[in-house]
DNA sequence: GTGGTCTAGACCACG
DNA sequence: GTGGTCTAGACCACA
């Protein structure tokens, strides 16, 4: 799986890391039992320090998203919180929600919206990247 | 203009307000050479230290969204760069293009965005706040 | 004779007025006993406020470069400290030593210096503005 | 790489520092990648408080003309706007400009210019500061 | 260790 | 009154 550091975000490393694989999972690219790369392959391709994939990898050995095994490596989990508990509809409904505020703050019709939202699915242009938790003000567009 | 600081946001107060500016810009409710409230006041309003409300200012002023003269007080740009190449835009598509983003990783069909959006929209009830430039991995579905 | 006032300019207003009148006088085009303008008109027409050039006006009283009189108004001084105590070569060995100064810093030759201000001083577009005190980093070509 | 700040400056602290680094990347003495001393040391051997030299910092980064990095420290930037678009070019028609400007002013011939220019180089006394950009009205020659 | 943010308080100069 | 700058010190999270 592809996996992204953008320095410059805002949003420290380890969440980015923490975020993608948990979009991995929601999405099904990554499936339960998985092996993931090791800390240090990881660090390395990543071009990041070791103690930042370690922080990441424990905070979803916490959230129950993988499983660590001592001197086996880390794997998707069997039952995954990420496929219960409502993840997809959350990230969505979130997401669509700040397109909802956005246009209402520059009074585009709803109409608009649809047809805007119709457009770019049609175009097709839209990257299927994962790591799109990512904080604004450091996004594609930076605003300066 | 209503401005509003959220300190369990992980965005920054300064980012905070300096985002609020430029949505209140780029909606219009700002015009060319409003006055806006001096540092000082600002800053006793929103219960933060001055220099927070400085801070921000320089970085509108750096932006050229605001002007600032000394002695005088602070003042929407005459021309904005929010008003310019496509602020809002950029602003929309960017979270079009994170909605399509998410939607085909999870493999949601594109008829079926165009529902969620449309009921979302006849639901009414994402909020008109202005404040929306927040970081993610802050906003109401937190990390875990 | 011609004022103008930057107010993005670090340097402030008054000491704006003062520096254009002294290169006013130090040219000859403000010739002794010419009259200033009255601080209100001059306030007017600059739109900046009374105050300003009132401080403007004493400052330059100070250094005895006009000569104020109540009720009559304010005229270039009889004998001017401008046109004594070396003032011009001040002005300019300051600015050529500043030239040199960048151009040693980008190693630029000595000859390739010369060549430079013949070919500009050829190029005769060089303005005659008198408003040349100003601050850097707030010139015409601001770094930002 | 060597900084200094002048205290007695009208140019306030932070700002020299920016000059300073900018004026380096352009000379060539900053190449880019190369690491900036951490805040904290620079503070402590400027003698000056860690939140000025933050502020430096910052200025630069939004700039683009460095890249810092959370815990890792500051960088030069790869592409440097400093290195594009002409920043030699600008920085020094702009003062052979002034310096144009001011001699048109006190009737100073072109000859006469040129001889000044090259006695001047000639003396060899001009400093090799990076420090330039140095706001007037508090330079050698002060307002009075 | 690093940078990021914020506070509190101070002084200054301009308007 | 205003903004501009700086200090001192604090806390935080990241690497």
């Amino acid at each position: 799986m592809h996996l992204e550091i953008n320095p410059r975000d805002r949003k420290p490393a380890y969440l980015q890391i923490v975020d993608q694989i948990k979009m991995g999972v929601a999405s099904g690219r990554l499936q339960p039992r998985d092996p993931l790369p090791s800390i240090r392959q990881l660090a390395e391709r990543l071009r990041i320090n070791r103690n930042t994939v370690d922080k990441a990898y424990r905070e979803l050995d916490r959230q129950r998203v993988i499983r660590t095994e001592r001197g086996r490596g880390a794997f998707i989990a069997e039952s995954n919180p990420v496929d219960e508990d409502g993840f997809r509809d959350r990230v969505l409904s979130d997401v669509i929600d700040r397109l909802i505020a956005k246009a209402r703050a520059f009074r585009v019709s709803d109409d608009e919206v649809l047809d805007l939202v119709q457009k770019r699915l049609a175009g097709g242009e839209a990257s299927d990247d994962l790591d799109e938790q990512r904080s604004r003000s450091e996004g594609k567009h930076a605003k300066d």
